[in-house]
DNA sequence: TTGAAAGCGCTAACAC
DNA sequence: GTGTTAGCGCTTTCAA
């Protein structure tokens, strides 16, 4: 409420209900007002006990009918805490683009959440890689944070452990890797790479194919799994590389797909997004699906329940991700030392795929 | 780059290319190296006119070369500017929730990306609204931020008006109003319900149902405009409310409408996310679409054209809308006043009803 | 063009 | 318990 405002504060100790003209902006000014000095003020408001416990409540009150609320740049400066943490995604590999991916907007929605429960603010950040570490350090070096959240490795992961030898209160959704320097939180997304393809080689399909752009370590490793679970059946499977989450996903999925005699009967994509795309495409040209062409995405958005026919797919535990995120970056803020952590994906089976 | 890694800078003046041991924390500390004191060294790295440009690039050179960055709370506070806008998402009637509407994280995406290009960080706050101020208060007041956006307004429009009477550089995503203080942007919800009624209307349906929660004002909005357009043709329009972006969302839909003598042939949806529920208990008992019910969604998410059908729709321009609300915010962190703006939405016509 | 000095508004020792 | 003091690291007059 604004100084002057209807907030009456019945336990004012009987003066006047209207609030006297003073401007209130700073410490000193409340403690003025409050006749007791500027140190005292600090300690009643952070709720410190060392305070005299009416008096801490009269600065309070006073406080709130003065709607004065501490500077939070003067006092993150003194502290040196800032009770932020700067979430970053790199725009990597898919330049000029906005932050338009549904996972990572969900997995960004989460991860306010656990921060805002934890007590911190959220300082977004887009960031546009360009082979230096710089994209990063602009952000962990700003003595603006007091820990960093990359979400998406993409190609950086060389860069992102580059800072991270130095910069120990960083966590980053992505794939692990072995000899990886930062500590990573992620699906084991070769595993689920797997899971995929070979749910559709049970199933029955004979000619696969991966769709998706592998720049990105995650969707690379997708493929992986599912490359290698088609080499232990004998068979094929073609790559695709299509865009992830912009304007030319879509023509690019049409172009590779809608030929009446197309020669998939089983698609691994990289992401519901894709897969739903494809699902589309597919049924615009004919095809049926499951019985012609079977299709199995990856996330397991909300959305994917939704599709006609409702999508099969890998689960990723985005919750669960977002966090446990969280809980390792404020170990790391504790100056404790965190280790990566993959987490198994499920196959959700729903009805693109023939069992 | 840390200190002490490889970058070994080629314009330095003839001396060993390895970087000492002497840590460069603060200004003073690169002054010391530079030979110079730290108000030239502020300047230099501001990019100050006034300083030698020869002392400069020699400056800047050095604060790469230790990998220097000034630190910005001290920045902010002495220059009282943080470069930061605050972006709240009130959580509002759907309380426990978390964001997941992806209508306004698309928004937020876009505003991320408006925010960059303009220089600001941004500060993303989960607000749950307590009926006082306080939710709003805590970000304006905090000292943190140049000015806040708040997305959506929920049923909070007289408390955020109320802090708008104090709080210039506000601006709101929401449904503008006769007499609102606050400065809006959004879509003219009203005419966009309208739209969706008369076009279900035109199309042959004569039993029309409006599906979503009202206690958000754009949804009653929608609403009273689809009521107005069944009024005016003298047909009944039942409300039925189903909780907009949780888990309840679906199960409600599916109690709402899976019935076989669905008396329903037209169903006015509140959004996108709802319609596409919609569409699939639909499908799933039986009811064809558009043969049988007709439906219109609204947003025009890039989802709506994937569903089988493809989603007739209400277009909202969510690109334009971010651009218009940071300008709108730049402007009045300026100092100057700006009017509300409600950007008319457009009907998109596609499968999911006759015409 | 540069240096010195005075704060921005707050917190945390250290006294009393 | 509370006041006093000394900065946190930076920017910006004001002089030189």
């Amino acid at each position: 409420m604004a100084a002057g405002s209807g907030k009456s504060n019945g336990e004012d100790s009987g003066t006047d209900t209207s609030v006297p003209q003073v401007e209130v902006r700073t410490l000193a000014d409340l403690a003025r007002v409050a006749g007791v000095s500027a140190g005292t003020v600090s300690r009643a408001l952070a709720g410190k006990s060392l305070v005299n416990t009416e008096t801490r409540e009269r600065i309070q009150a006073l406080a709130r009918q003065y709607g004065f609320r501490p500077n939070q740049m003067a006092s993150k400066l003194r502290s040196r805490r800032t009770g932020v943490i700067g979430v970053v995604i790199p725009l990597g590999h898919e330049k000029r683009q906005s932050i338009s991916d549904p996972f990572f907007l969900t997995l960004l929605g989460q991860l306010a959440d656990q921060l805002t429960e934890s007590g911190y603010d959220l300082m977004l950040s887009r960031a546009i890689p360009d082979g230096t570490t710089d994209w990063l350090e602009r952000i962990t070096g700003s003595g603006m944070v007091d820990g960093v959240l990359v979400i998406g490795q993409s190609d950086q992961s060389e860069i992102i452990d580059r800072v991270a030898a130095h910069y120990r209160p960083l966590v980053v959704w992505g794939n692990h890797r072995e000899g990886q320097v930062h500590c990573v939180v992620g699906t084991d997304n070769e595993h689920g790479g797997r899971l995929s393809a070979e749910h559709l080689i049970a199933s029955g399909a004979r000619r696969l194919a991966f769709l998706g752009d592998t720049t990105g370590i995650e969707i690379a490793m997708r493929r992986r799994g599912a490359a290698a679970a088609a080499q232990d059946a004998g068979l094929p499977l073609t790559h695709i590389p299509v865009a992830l989450a912009n304007a030319e996903m879509g023509p690019q999925i049409k172009a590779a797909l809608a030929m009446p005699d197309l020669d998939y009967d089983g698609i691994v994509c990289a992401s519901d997004l894709i897969a739903m795309s494809a699902l589309r495409v597919l049924y615009e040209t004919g095809r049926a699906v499951p019985d012609d062409t079977q299709i199995v995405g990856f996330d397991d958005l909300p959305l994917a329940a939704q599709t006609m026919p409702p999508l099969t797919t890998i689960r990723q535990e985005i919750g669960d991700g977002a966090r446990v995120m969280v809980e390792k970056l404020k170990s790391r803020i504790e100056g404790e030392d965190t280790s990566s952590l993959a987490m198994a994906p499920t196959l959700i089976v729903r009805r693109t795929t023939l069992r």
